[in-house]
DNA sequence: TATGAATGAGTGTTCATTCAT
DNA sequence: AATGAATGAACACTCATTCAT
């Protein structure tokens, strides 16, 4: 009957975005509904919008969180690797993200609600896909790329790994059994020059 | 409170399958709502429920329709062909059929909406998945297969296929334009041995 | 797909006009749905309107016909009888309607659904009722009757053999036993002069 | 899309059951819409779901609290009376409360849609009628009662005096004309010894 | 900052009624 | 006389959003 408890408002704000990633990412955007959101994050309906201006919001925050992620992570791989070989770290990490948030990885990798997406998520989502192009191009001139475009076999790659990556965030696969392995060399062999 | 027109009740049926189909591959079966689907049919809304009985079995009776189309698709290539082969003819077929019916291709391929489907329709695909892997698995005797599981590799196949006919679907690609023809390759090449 | 089958007009209505009565008397008129009468009846659910011209017709006409029966009834127990005797033979023969056509009785005496009737049925249940009060006006006559106005016992009466009927078509009683003949006795107390 | 002014929680609930209790005894409880609900009670239609799980809840709350209010008059009467003196005061505060709130006894005392009825209700159902027959039984014990079960005579006294408080409910009695105090006698008479 | 009662447009579904056949 | 596909208004119910507290 009064405004209440109290929280630190950054906290809540957390809350909020891991209960929604977690719920888009298992029942779907459309399927998930704000009561469920806000009983997850243990608030009141009403609190979600003091941070978030509407249920479309807290999708393209949860999206931009994931894709920035994302981002970074194709940045620290940097450094003086052969294409092979950086793919291979990156994909590993992309692994490991889904083995210990598989929810986030979930969001990067499966492209569902689309839809819902407005022009700042598109670009981070462009500018992830663009880091990894960037990759596949360093090794197209190297010649260890088929030919065809970068942006292909960027696709291509990301694919298979987002597969692999929904088998881990499943729980049905660990990233050390062998498949995982396995379905990264493939997505190599998919990509590689001759 | 009044009737109308006055349609063969097939044709009524069939329409109304057409029009969800489109609808669940483009906005999702969740956006999609019954008086979309009755005006892009041309009918009432009540009509939809003289031949289905609620949304989801309609669901359920398009993505059926889409997986015997498949199932059959398979089954045609029967034949003396290498694996490879057969693979390829598979994957062009599906290609075209992509190109021919974008929302059949995309209701078989994309796998959004699993949670609503019934037993009958997870046993439609369970059984054009099984007759991939007994592709795949026959490969696997004659050698030309990675090592690992068929049904590991028959996914893997897939999900490029899947990746392939989607472009094809969205009018990106044709099926004769060369992109297709690399990722079709480049499917093989992520699952042939050595 | 052609006009149809063939039966006799007037055996479709009377099944009808059961298959209704049946269901009102259960499931109460607005539960009761016309493609539940068209199924119970045997026939197809535009065939409902060739005979009535409403679902509330169809209730008047049955809600008629069981108050001519019991009209009917009324009269046939004129004769040289004493009130008591009179009301006994009434009370009894309403209850053996009650064990052969439950639905009938019900129809009768229970009165549910009174805002659906027309004038005629509303006059025809008048008409029931005048008949009753008849018969216990000429007890007062004889000082046999409470004081009091004669439509009141009547109508008290009527309540207490509406409760009888209504075991007795719910099955929980049979005629022959004693609480049927306990209650008919019951409503002549409740009415007889002190 | 938007929200409004602003009550008390409890008070808003209070206005839905009064406002069901009067739809539901009058119209009956499927020809009330909720829309019809709301207007009455003077909230949205979405309001009613935040107090009441479905239509049905509410009709089971609204036949609960008229129940619950009959036993505790039924209570209240204990003491050190004769069976016919307890009747008489129990009856006649029935019929006061007719006066006071029609709705309040026609959903006590008619029963229609028992069909909607949950568990707990029937029970509170079988409360008060136990509660009676109690009174019936120890006024049998006494020699005061006709032969035949307690639950009879309870159910046959129970039926005359919800005959008597259908017509006060309907304002076509007050408590203080002598027909009320005539059927009450009446009543008595119908389940009296001798 | 947080609450949660309230909103009302929108949802999937039902059903009495019509009418071409 | 009979059919049954079609209608569309109405139904019970949901849910993203608002705002007085």
């Amino acid at each position: 009957m009064a405004p209440t408890p109290r929280r630190d408002g950054e906290a809540t704000r957390q809350r909020l975005l891991r209960a929604a990633l977690e719920l888009f990412t298992t029942t779907g955007f459309r399927a998930t509904t704000t009561p469920q959101i806000a009983e997850r994050a243990g608030v009141a309906e009403g609190t979600i919008y003091r941070h978030f201006s509407s249920k479309e919001q807290l999708l393209n925050d949860v999206y931009r969180a994931a894709h920035r992620w994302a981002t970074t992570l194709v940045v620290e791989t940097e450094g003086p690797y052969r294409t092979q070989d950086r793919l291979q770290r990156i994909g590993r990490r992309l692994l490991e993200g889904a083995e210990r948030d598989p929810a986030g990885a979930r969001m990067l990798l499966q492209s569902r609600e689309d839809q819902y997406l407005d022009d700042r998520s598109r670009e981070a989502a462009r500018e992830f896909r663009g880091m990894l192009q960037q990759v596949i191009a360093a090794g197209k001139s190297d010649g260890a790329i088929r030919p065809g475009p970068a942006d292909l076999w960027a696709a291509v790659w990301l694919a298979l790994v987002g597969f692999a990556a929904e088998r881990v965030a499943a729980r049905e696969w660990t990233v050390e059994q062998p498949q995982a392995a396995q379905v990264l060399d493939a997505a190599w062999d998919a990509i590689k020059a001759g």
